[in-house]
RNA sequence: UGCCUGGUGGUGUAAUGGUAGCACAUGGGUUUUUGGUACCUUUGGUCAGGGUUCGAAUCCUUGCCGGGCAACCA
């Protein structure tokens, strides 16, 4: 990893933090991780997650967990607990657990400082008249009527603000800065609104909440944060965020934009994830199908596999949308390392081994992981009658066809070499059973037969087999861009993007499997035990790659 | 048509005036008791024009294209 680093260039972000230090602007740096509890974190979140954190860690300085809990109304404790929850599987350690919640005094007490520099002001406009006065990008904007009000007097009523003497939305706390300036956030943003609301966490204390622009370049500066890494949304507002810091005298925190991370075939932003919740388009914020952290670890997706490919994606300011692939190979990597190999049969068809004694079992030794030696061995009962994929038999192959055709030889993995002899079809032309017979001296470990054939393949026997529920998971959405088409997004969610098979065959091994253990069904892909199904319910994490599949398409 | 910001292979990301590199994807191949893994290899790129320079992805200039900004959201 250090290795890794020393020969790694430097990203823009690294760049700025080592001219910091090298110029003793900071002995040491202090980042933060600021999410709103409104929702469940996603891979979106996973990249600041793994920015901040891992530069803290980098630069050994530390990263503040802060919730930027401003707006009662959308933030609940279920959701500050999905947080705390996800960043640590993630693997990462926050310092401080703040709230700006705490800071709602210190806030209030700045309010007061702007206000008697004459830097602030009681609107008693309404949302639509403030809005009217704002102006266009294009066209400045005009001042307020209340915009002249005596210091006095905006003190007075900012204190009825906040001893609850006003209705929701009577008036509001703004900044006096500039209703001309060419950047919107600068005609005199608001800093106050009044919501009667009860808060998680203070409960009924204040009825007056300050704004995002009035509340998180403050709690930076509180919290001594020496690097506010935002995404590029936020650019615009710096100007803002630095006038607050400089009129108000207090530490100055720098905040540097990077772009966001968005990934193609899904929705990234909070408000959609929400609405696919919410209308119960998909099983809850941990579908497997989604880009949330808890949906990932649902899947089957480690940790590690979601921090390499944070890494891999990199920082950088222009906007991106990376390919899907990028974070499935960094599970495959991850996995292939990592993974129990096991046997399942996901479309079985019946296979006899007509030259097999009847009634005889033999327990097969196999491997758990050939890239792991310490992951062991364990035990697979064989017997006459096997079941095997129904795509691993041709009545009329191809040459290339490596697997089951009358008169071929195939490898069954861990097990004995069999020559493919008949097979039976129904009315229909259904495939019932395929006939085979073994060579006796091919095991598996001890095959002295010489014979050297093609393909391998996977088998469970069938009166020793398990059932397991197996949720095959694609895509959720049909459209590289699916919140950029002209309908709803909503419109562009894949049918198929999860097919349930209720009876697949799996080895008697996998019936002691644990819960949220990721297994590879060998040649055909991983799969994690369901954590929150108390049967046997596996998840497609990732497909296996398919070279066969793909020259075949 | 205001302000801010960004344009490097298909997708990401490096090169900070000196050989355009890496990863994923793609095509081909070697190995293999997983058509997996591993390894080798092919294709393909500096938005466009002009300028500065011995030398430009990088600096200047003009243009083109993309993103953002008018929530009592963050």
């Amino acid at each position: 990893m250090s290795e890794e680093q020393a020969s790694r260039s430097l990203n823009f972000i690294e760049q700025i933090i080592e001219g910091d230090l090298s110029s003793k602007k900071h002995e040491t740096i202090v980042t933060r991780f600021p999410p709103e509890p409104n929702g469940y974190l996603h891979i979106g979140h996973a990249k600041s997650i793994c920015l901040n954190f891992g530069l803290a860690k980098q630069y050994k300085g530390k990263v503040n967990l802060r919730f930027d809990d401003t707006n009662p109304d959308k933030e609940s404790t279920e959701y500050v607990e999905s947080i705390k929850k996800d960043i640590e599987w993630l693997g990462f350690e926050w310092q401080k657990e703040c709230y700006t919640s705490d800071y709602f005094q210190q806030l209030y007490n700045w309010g007061i400082v702007l206000i008697k520099k004459g830097l602030a002001y009681v609107d008693h406009s309404s949302a639509e008249q403030i809005a009217q006065m704002k102006g266009t990008p294009t066209k400045a904007g005009t001042n307020s009527p209340y915009r002249e009000r005596s210091v006095d007097e905006n003190l007075a009523l900012f204190e009825q603000m906040k001893n609850g003497a006003f209705e929701n939305g009577t008036c509001v706390l703004r900044a006096k800065i500039d209703m001309s300036s060419p950047n919107m956030h600068l005609r005199d943003p608001l800093m106050y609104r009044i919501k009667h609301s009860t808060h998680h966490r203070t409960g009924d204390d204040w009825c007056i909440y300050p704004i995002y622009d009035w509340a998180h370049g403050q709690s930076d500066s509180i919290e001594n944060i020496t690097h506010s890494l935002c995404s590029l949304e936020f650019e615009i507002h710096r100007p803002l965020y630095n006038w607050f810091i400089e009129n108000l005298e207090i530490y100055p925190s720098r905040q540097i934009e990077f772009a966001r991370l968005n990934l193609d075939y899904t929705v990234m932003s909070k408000r959609k994830l929400l609405r696919l919740v919410e209308e119960n388009l998909v099983d809850g914020w941990d579908d497997p199908r989604l880009p949330t952290i808890s949906g990932m670890r649902r899947r089957g997706y480690p940790a590690a596999a979601i921090r390499t490919f944070c890494a891999k994606a990199g920082i950088a300011k222009r906007e991106n949308i990376i390919e899907l692939s990028l974070l499935e190979s960094c599970v495959r990597q991850e996995l292939n390392k990592t993974a129990l190999r096991a046997m399942a049969v996901l479309d079985p068809v019946k296979l006899i081994i007509t030259n097999y004694p009847e009634g005889q079992t033999e327990q097969l030794t196999a491997q758990n992981n050939p890239e792991d030696e310490q992951a062991g061995s364990r035990e697979i009962p064989f017997s006459k009658e096997l079941y095997i994929e129904r795509a691993d038999f041709l009545e009329d192959a191809p040459k290339k066809f490596f697997r089951l055709s009358v008169g071929r030889n195939v490898r069954l993995k861990h097990a004995y070499i069999i020559n493919c002899t008949g097979f039976k079809k129904d009315e229909e032309g259904n495939l019932l059973e395929v006939y085979a017979t073994y060579y006796k001296d091919s095991k598996s470990g001890q095959d002295v037969s010489g014979i050297k054939p093609k393909g391998t393949l996977h088998w469970v026997s069938t009166q020793h087999a398990q059932t397991a529920q197996v949720r095959q998971y694609d895509r959720l959405f049909m459209n590289q861009s699916p919140d950029q088409t002209e309908t709803d997004f909503i419109e562009n969610i894949n049918p198929d993007s999860l097919s349930i098979i209720d009876k697949a065959y799996i080895e008697p091994s996998l019936q002691k499997s644990k819960k949220g253990a990721v297994y590879q069904f060998m040649r055909i892909g991983y799969y994690a035990r369901d954590a929150k199904s108390d049967q046997l319910v596996f998840n497609r994490t990732v497909t296996l790659k398919d070279g066969w599949a793909k020259k075949n398409k």
